[in-house]
DNA sequence: TCATTAATTTATAATAATTCCAAAGTACAA
DNA sequence: TTGTACTTTGGAATTATTATAAATTAATGA
């Protein structure tokens, strides 16, 4: 697992602190945050941070396949640090995103490819998450 | 298949010129439309048609489960009026988006739960269509 | 170490998708 | 046929994101 260093530098990118930060906080992070999230975690410590700012990185950082994006909300763009290919689960109700990081085998039909050359896929698995499910009405 | 008329009635709203327009617009397309899709195709034979409208109306749809609505493009909400758990082919150039109508196992790995009750799951498949496919150079 | 330069940051304006609002219009139950 | 609650409408408001242009800074090499 490269380092923030590490990585702006493999993503021809020169370091700046802004960066440096934008990694860090996204290094090992598992909320798959929004840019909001994102400048709103660093402004408290970097005052002088621009939503631009971190717009321009999560975008450089997206476009050289240094971290991923989701469209799992139907709101806003998400990112996520974690660029093995994987699949989600989904709460219904809250919204939360959660990993699954284990291989799931997902045959495509036969005849159903359309032509289609396919080069990857993602499962997302909807329910209540345990908070969700337990506050609900039983039945 | 129920037609426009009953569906709005089983969704509890009042049959005007305009939901019908949208629903019979919607009735067997599998474009995965968005509001401005539905907007443009009707303004033209419906010239006071409001955008507002058009989102009020799919809004009101989407909420009683009349028609389902896809999170699988970042850039806009599109709407889709097949509401049988169905998967879908994308593809990475032209972004097109097709129906996959054939039932797919995907099987939950243990331990992955962590905790959801699941309720139902969505393959994404992607890859180049035959289009985009047959374009690109060579190997 | 220092100067040069091209990349980057920043604040702000601009854009795009969607929602809100209040007034005018309409479906439909009685 | 009418009353009323629900709808439509156009425009303003909001939210997420991108563009702009001036000021700043990282990286390079002398």
């Amino acid at each position: 697992m490269k380092n923030p260093q590490k990585k702006c530098l493999a993503a021809g990118m020169k370091r700046t602190p802004q960066r440096l930060a934008v990694l860090a906080y996204l290094d090992g992070n598992t909320s798959h945050p929004s840019a909001e999230d994102v400048y709103r975690a660093l402004s408290k410590r970097n005052p002088t941070l621009s939503f631009a700012t971190v717009y321009n990185t999560l975008n450089a950082l997206t476009e050289t396949g240094t971290i991923g994006e989701l469209t799992i909300d139907p709101e806003r763009r998400r990112f996520d640090p974690n660029t093995m290919p994987h699949h989600h689960l989904i709460c219904i109700q809250c919204k939360k995103i959660v990993d699954i990081m284990k291989d799931i085998t997902v045959e495509l039909p036969a005849d159903s490819a359309k032509g289609f050359s396919i080069s990857g896929s993602h499962v997302e698995f909807y329910g209540y998450c345990s908070r969700c499910g337990s506050k609900r009405r039983p039945q």
